[in-house]
This record gives C-alpha cells, sequence and structure tokens, in this order.
DNA sequence: CAAATATATGAATAGATATTCATATATTTG
DNA sequence: CAAATATATGAATATCTATTCATATATTTG
C-alpha cells in the first residue's frame, strides 16, 4: 500500500468533505444530472459542478451528456464498497478508551 | 449511508493526509510505538502524536502503554478493508475518458 | 528526587480549500 | 441567429489544517 499513500490520500481527501460525499452519494444509484444532485442535496448547481470536477479529475465518476444535461455515475464498485464498510464501522459498538 | 455523512466524511478526511496515511498503515501490523513510526515514516515525533491523537479521537486507532511507550494499532478491521479496496481501485484499469 | 527517555500539547503560521458570485460555454428550440 | 436552460469556470475570500518549535507531562532508572 504504502506505494500509493499519495494517491490513496487523494482519493480520501475528496471523500473528506460533506458536501463532496453527499454529491458521490447521488452518483451511487446510476447516472444522475447536476441539477438533480444539486437539488437533491441542497447544494448549489455551481458548488455541485465544482466538486464533481475534483471527483472525476480522480477518476471517481463517470461523465456523459444526455441533451443539454450532463449525468454522472460512480466511476467503479470499489468506492462503493469503501463506503459500505465504513458505514459498517460507524455502526460497531466501540469500548470506552481506558487507556488514557 | 445519507445518515452518517458527517461522521464519514470525518474519518475520511482524517486518511486525507499523506503523512497521517503512513502513521495509519504503520498501525497496521499490530501495536507500534510513536518513536518507531516516526522513524519508520520520517515524521517528526511530535507530528507522528498529533496524527495519533485525532485519528485516537476518531476511534481508529487504539493506545496503550507500553513502558514508557505508547503502542498504537488500527483500532478495527473496517479501516484495513477500506485501505484495501482502494488499492485494487488504483490498480485497476481505466479507459481514456471519451466524454469531454 | 534528579536525570533521561518517550509522548503530548499549545501556539503560531504558511499553505490549502470550500464556497460564493459573476461570467462563460454548450445544447435545444423557435 | 436569439432565447432559454444546464453546466462549467475563474477569481476572491473566509476558514481550516499540517507542520514546526517550544514546552509540558509521564515513566523508568540511579
Amino acid at each position: 500500500m504504502i506505494e500509493h499513500v499519495q494517491e490513496l490520500a487523494e482519493i480520501f481527501r475528496l471523500l473528506g468533505d460533506p458536501s463532496r460525499l453527499r454529491v458521490l452519494d447521488q452518483c451511487r444509484g446510476g447516472p444522475r444530472a447536476v441539477g438533480t444532485i444539486a437539488t437533491n442535496t441542497g447544494l448549489s448547481p455551481s458548488l455541485v459542478s465544482h466538486h464533481l470536477r475534483l471527483l472525476r479529475a480522480a477518476r471517481m465518476v463517470r461523465a456523459e451528456r444526455k441533451g443539454r444535461e450532463m449525468h454522472y455515475a460512480l466511476a467503479d464498485a470499489h468506492i462503493d464498497r469503501v463506503l459500505r464498510d465504513l458505514s459498517d464501522h460507524l455502526e460497531e459498538p466501540h469500548d470506552e478508551d481506558t487507556t488514557g
């Protein structure tokens, strides 16, 4: 893994913003238009577009034009799996910290 | 997933820094002392400690004292799985972007 | 207790980044 | 082509964050 730290961190950094994470989440159920994502998330179209640009540059989403709309979807299944793994993590019971 | 966006993003944000990711990577093979991690990563003990503090606050690592050393290890297997999923992602062949 | 070693913490700061606003670039339709 | 709709882009900025340096807090040992 050490070999990929830079790229890995880059991807995680992109996942690390709540707004952008919501945008990405919207791309999970198949291609969605920018405007639709904006509406569903309550973010401005401009901001959604900015975020999608970054996600796309990192190959985390794919874009395809449909008429005058741009539709974005997850690039592959790995991201989806990552999201689910961490959701599990959050639901897991955790001990109190007794070491401090 | 939407329910956990805030917490999810928080975890991803912590994974999104190369130095911190290296620190976390060091915690994968069982408990390791701060000084060891500093040596192995080339980061200052102070910086390693700062990063571990954040990782610990997010319950991503656990600490236990061993003599005068503090040993840190991954808190659970989910993080490890996340790291591996994304490593796969990076190794996957990708098409050229034909939509732009 | 004092000295030495290992971590932790706090303040300061240089650099990054999310968001907004204004504007530009497609695409469709008349 | 002009108007309307959907995205994209660039600049500006307020906020955040990684890193460093100085200092404090354990823990062991003499």
